[in-house]
DNA sequence: TACGTATTTAAGCAAATACTTAAATAACAA
DNA sequence: TTGTTATTTAAGTATTTGCTTAAATACGTA
């Protein structure tokens, strides 16, 4: 872990700048982990594909497309996306597969659901 | 608003694709802002920066790029769009330039900074 | 078997992103 | 004025993203 300081400025309170680098480094993981589940739901398409699925409990790739009005792959892609992060799991029924949000979903995804509901009703 | 429904799946609840299409539709512009902002910290950067400054109260330019070892300009291109939307703002003092959050934090962005404070806590 | 449907995967491309270096702006001091 | 520091802005570039079309895979049925 390297620490050195090298702001320039005079007034710089480098035991401030110290701490935070080991702060940070400390918690290094946590930003990963964090920045990687914000950027999935930072797309508008990925948004409200994770509301949907929330809202009505599972839909297939072709619904989603349907409802979103864009192609199936492009949905698929972005299926691929949140399932490779966890989020979402698939049932097959014949040809059709339902996906839906895994069982315990992560504490940040819960307040950004919430949140959608919460401005909706506010709306 | 056009809810043509081409689901071609014969097992398809078109009331329910209806419904899902007008649901989004009504809430269009929170599906927007709120992915926005999810985009915004979704870099693992910016979502560095806010943190220090939701903990530090201000900080500058030069000590966040001190402190996230990467260059000034790359700083100070993320620092104007979290500034661009509204988050945070400037205060001169001679020649450096002290960023801070705004007063009014939105709801998800208390959430996405209370939820990394938890997490330092459960490590 | 062959065919149709649902979905994924691959390949290609345009647009967006994030950095770098260099130049411009702003404030201050000699 | 000139020079120094803090910051932003501009320009260039490499990487990533998100779509499109076409091909591949999986399942069911005739």
């Amino acid at each position: 872990m390297k620490l050195e300081i090298t702001c320039t400025r005079n007034e710089a309170d480098h035991k401030q700048l110290s701490r935070c680098k080991e702060t940070l480094d400390k918690s290094s993981s946590i930003f990963q982990d964090l920045s990687k589940i914000l950027a999935l739901a930072g797309s508008e398409v990925r948004l409200k594909i994770l509301f949907l699925l929330d809202m009505e409990k599972e839909l297939c790739p072709c619904d989603i497309a349907d409802i979103l009005e864009m192609g199936v792959p492009a949905v698929s892609q972005h299926i691929r996306k949140i399932k490779d992060a966890g989020i979402i799991t698939a049932r097959r029924q014949g040809q059709t597969l339902f996906y839906s949000i895994t069982g315990k979903k992560s504490a940040i995804l819960q307040n950004i659901l919430a949140d959608i509901q919460l401005d909706k009703i506010a709306v």
